[in-house]
DNA sequence: CAGGATTTGTGCGTATGTATA
DNA sequence: ATATACATACGCACAAATCCT
């Protein structure tokens, strides 16, 4: 596990623009960890966590991981039953599919916003994401690959410069990521790539109708793989 | 200010039907009163809540008061600057056109999917909070108003029958619900009577493009109505 | 179904870091 | 630059509820 380090007073010389922002609370980086855990499904759905364990995990105070599992529970990963703990949920079949559909929507919503915005930032920011997600398909990597289909399907939300749509969309990819990583989708389908070459091709092109096809092709073919694949897996729904 | 009440032991034989769910923990009880003073407006945007003053006024411990005022930073409400504080956010003019532009497509793909499923139950309803939405606002109950308004445009979303958009209809309320409290608009325009008639008619007759453009027309005038107060009012953007 | 183990929920004292007047 | 107020964090204790044998 990680360690939490203490943000340590910077007393020294030393290059003040070089190191990363530590100023993140205990409670911060914990939930981060955390949820990177959770999110990329290295934690179970189903398992309890066990705040005096955690603490003592973690090297933290009790109090401090209670308020990180908090914070995750207000994301919707962690769900709790009080005076009973905190536990990971699962994503059943229905959310799964509503989650899909509400994406379907939203996504065609946030095209049709920045369909008349894009440049040349755009095409090339979102084609380097692109080819990060296949490089990590083609390397089987299931954990990173998660990660970085998240980071490329969230561009466009960035890239519309709607801060609300964003933040619906960051609470709604959540779920989404959650079924990714139950049923371990996309490092089993390597056809994904084809997928996701055509979405992107479309995204590029001037066509907005066919975008909106695409989506819904696109989105189509992701239900039914996870479906698939949460069947197969027979993951346990749990409570 | 509410008094938190312990939960009590049921030991007598009091009817265990009757009495609503109590088992809320000191959390969860603190999180909704701020919650109520806020999305009311009672409590001015950009406002301190210190815990410490919190905790004697609440009767309870800073513990309690900073997990709930936590549960209010995840939800939007508050934000949080490190070691500083947390404040009541305030809505600004570019939030709330995206949040209204936002919510219509919301709540376009929220008619067309519950739209074969309408029955006496939905209009029943629908009809009834509208007519209480419509007495708050006569009695020009400012405070009561918003809270209707928001029960009435919610039934749509519960009736869908989608969880996952319902969740997502939550977050956003909230932010068009402060825009509302800031802006007083509910019962300084009572012509707003005669935009909501309009709506639930169609939303209650077979038209579905109809409905569409009703909903496009309907937050229109919103958007204008709650920008044009808020200028009015003059709120300071604060941070 | 009784009762004990486990875990959460709550309260309080205290120490330290950080912002702000 | 100092002081003050406050948030953040830790530790402990105990109450309350759940879970399990």
């Amino acid at each position: 596990m990680n360690q939490i380090q203490k943000p340590r007073a910077r007393t020294g010389t030393s290059l003040p623009e070089f190191e990363a922002v530590l100023p993140m609370t205990r409670r911060a980086q914990v939930a981060e960890t955390l949820r990177n855990l959770i999110l990329s499904g290295r934690v179970a759905p189903g398992t309890q966590l066990v705040e005096s364990r955690l603490a003592s995990r973690f090297g933290v105070s009790r109090g401090s991981i209670r308020e990180a599992i908090w914070e995750l529970i207000e994301q919707g990963l962690l769900i709790n039953r009080p005076y009973a703990g905190a536990f990971v949920v699962s994503v059943d079949d229905k959310t799964m599919t509503e989650a899909f559909s509400l994406r379907g929507a939203l996504e065609r919503y946030c095209f049709t916003q920045l369909w008349p915005k894009r440049n040349e930032t755009f095409r090339k920011e979102f084609t380097t994401r692109h080819k990060a997600l296949v490089k990590t398909i083609r390397a089987r990597n299931h954990f990173d690959a998660i990660e970085a289909a998240m980071h490329f399907h969230s561009y466009p939300y960035e890239f519309s410069g709607n801060a609300v749509l964003l933040d619906v969309w960051r609470q709604l990819s959540k779920k989404i990521q959650l079924s990714f990583a139950m049923s371990q989708v996309i490092v089993r389908s390597v056809e994904f790539i084809g997928t996701s070459e055509s979405y992107i091709a479309a995204a590029l092109d001037d066509d907005l109708d066919a975008m909106h096809r695409e989506i819904n092709r696109h989105l189509e073919l992701g239900v039914i793989a996870v479906r698939k694949l949460l069947r197969y897996n027979s993951v346990r729904a749990g409570d």
